[in-house]
DNA sequence: TATTGTTATACTCTATAACTATA
DNA sequence: TATAGTTATAGAGTATAACAATA
């Protein structure tokens, strides 16, 4: 087996994009990318979240999420309010529409997600994201 | 925990982005970028391949090779030759001086996964590594 | 006619700096 | 003075198309 398979980097570099190849894909009826998935994922689990706290707690940059929120508010995926409190930003909510999309689009990547672990088994799988989530926590409270 | 967690794709991507920012890191110093760094492992362990041939086993587009393999050969990592059997490509193989710098890098990167991994045991590290290997050579062969 | 490598070009994604409006 | 959001711009990184040399 070929050197590289070492580096738990380059293997994990690999099956990332076995994932981001497939959900591009499966997303791309949507009109969004994964990372703006993300975003509405986070919009849905915290409303009146900011530009700036979703921005944050994604790790996208700011400008990036300007042009982020533009579209998915152009497809009508959520809206913009200002803010009451703090006029200098927005408070952002999802719509129904927004809700209805990210249902499909769950179902959708869930699918993708069980043909690429077909090779393990539930407990297997399981083990594996355990593993995943230890390592990212372990960082974010660094 | 926030709904996102429930991907494996997107817990993936964010551990593969914590050793993607260590090793750009880490590899700043030698002035190659983490795909130039798998092409050289490549190079390595297969003396005389050509472009085409490592393009196509690290899913590099052949015109992003071009400028992979000039940047590397000006670095002095590696030579081309042409190919006597087949004038319309190259020979490449690795220098002294590249493989001095596979290893600096790999002792370098090692000691970056390691502090990545620290959360887990021993044990722990080598199933994970395990299990994403079955995901891969399992898509490999379809 | 097909293939390897090259070049010019364009596209995507993201970041930097300067701006506005609010605080 | 500092912060949220915006805009214009620039920079990676990569891909597409047309080309030369060789098979």
């Amino acid at each position: 087996m070929s050197r590289i398979f070492k580096s738990y980097g380059f293997i994990t570099g690999k099956v990332e994009q076995l994932f981001e190849m497939e959900f591009s894909q499966k997303l791309t009826p949507y009109d969004i990318n994964v990372k703006q998935y993300g975003v509405l994922i986070k919009i849905d689990e915290k409303p009146n979240s900011s530009q700036k706290e979703i921005a944050d707690e994604l790790k996208i940059d700011r400008t990036t999420m300007v042009s982020f929120i533009d579209h998915l508010e152009a497809l009508k995926y959520l809206t913009r309010t200002k803010n009451p409190q703090d006029r200098r930003s927005y408070c952002l909510t999802i719509t129904d529409k927004g809700k209805q999309i990210l249902e499909d689009c769950w179902s959708t990547l869930e699918q993708s997600e069980k043909k690429i672990l077909s090779p393990l088994s539930d407990q297997e799988a399981r083990l594996l994201k355990d593993l995943l989530i230890k390592i990212f926590k372990n960082q974010e409270e660094s």
